[in-house]
DNA sequence: AGGACCGAAAGTGTATACACTTTTTGGATT
DNA sequence: AATCCAAAAAGTGTATACACTTTCGGTCCT
């Protein structure tokens, strides 16, 4: 059930190496602004700093990670603002997707959409706080995927990761909840072509997900080593 | 707040590789499938093979080179598909953009959109190719700007370039031409805050320059050298 | 005590070396 | 003439070397 990521990696050495860093820094196992010592990295993977430093790149594109000329790499840090904008963005992207989704809207793309809400579910009530929290970004993505628009799909997930320092770092066990029916209701909605409250309900959706984030956490930054054992 | 430009800059080596290949690739004096040898783009810029490499893995990211292992980087060949993804995706970001610009228009936004539809025709009628497709695709990414969203400027500057390789290629002076007025007549309705106008003609705009593709054309493989000197 | 200064340690930026893979080439065979 | 195969050539993937920059700790001066 993967999702492929904005470049299609993780055959490579230098892919396992982004997996790997991306999902150390989303379970926040390393805090927004620490230092990611290039070769403390590469002792840890076992390579050589040439490949540590491919991998930083492509984090660093992918706005995880922030680059500074010459001091460099440190876990990104986003800010308020970016989080806004990048739910503003959310927000029309998916409102229009929703539109065209009911338009050719099928049976099978429901029953897609109802196992993968039953899927969140399950992670929910187990509380796998990881597995969670990617299953209901990846709702969005499955949705865009399931017009067959992959173009759409990729964005919509680099959108959602670009957000999911803040976003997975501040979702709480109920938001998640609260999260997982909403989707439910959503679904219904599609199902019933009911354009007018799928979008009201995505439109709500997004704006609860946005409010249950809480800005102003400060936490302690972490040694690498640590984290990534 | 700071968010880094889509596309890094040309402040550092690597960015500027980035930005001449770019160029390059995106006026089309690199074909589509054309090969970058690693050594032979360093021995053009007079640099090692490390830093076109860095470059070569950002230009992968941004989907304007394809890269296949173990047989190196060849220039996007994107897919008659893929286009069409693109404009759906711009198509529905646009839309709700365009609705959310009227809500916040100002009159100082008008006269910033107002000069760069200036900017175009200049372009236009001095028969400016590069600067003419350029100025196009960045009337977009303005109203964007000016409504302060910087991802989403962002974003859609990605979805631009993206499509660029087709858009670019293609483009015909009349249609050129063509989406400048359409740019002018899109400002009348912003300005007179006529939302259902707007949006029509921005959808039409989109479905135009789509339209006026032809997908069907075959050019040779170039020579590196020769594209980048 | 507190700050300016200097040198060592750590770290980044770039080039180069080398192993391994793909492509090309030039016969030899049918 | 076309096909096949092996060896050379070209090219990619990774590690390492080295220069230059930043950071850190201590010493000296006021």
């Amino acid at each position: 059930m993967e999702i492929q990521p904005p470049v299609a990696n993780s055959s490579s050495t230098t892919g396992f190496i982004v997996d790997a860093l991306t999902k150390a820094i989303v379970e926040h196992r390393l805090h927004p602004g620490t230092k990611l010592a290039e070769q403390k990295v590469a002792d840890h993977f076992g390579v050589s700093r040439t490949l540590v430093r491919q991998a930083l790149f492509q984090l660093s594109q992918n706005r995880l990670i922030r680059m500074e000329p010459a001091r460099g790499a440190f876990v990104a840090t986003p800010s308020v603002n970016e989080a806004k904008q990048v739910f503003a963005v959310r927000r029309m992207l998916e409102a229009e997707m929703t539109r065209a989704f009911i338009k050719g809207v099928t049976p099978a793309m429901i029953k897609s959409l109802k196992q993968h809400v039953a899927m969140e579910k399950s992670a929910v009530q187990r509380e796998d706080v990881s597995g969670r929290t990617e299953l209901l970004g990846d709702f969005h993505v499955r949705m865009a995927e399931l017009m067959g628009n992959d173009v759409l799909a990729q964005m919509l997930g680099d959108l959602i990761s670009r957000c999911s320092l803040i976003t997975l770092m501040y979702q709480s066990a109920t938001a998640a909840e609260h999260s997982n029916e909403e989707h439910a209701a959503i679904v219904q909605a599609l199902a019933a072509k009911d354009e007018a409250l799928a979008l009201t309900l995505m439109d709500e959706h997004l704006q609860h997900v946005e409010a249950n984030l809480t800005f102003d956490r400060k936490l302690p930054t972490n040694d690498i080593s640590m984290a990534l054992s």
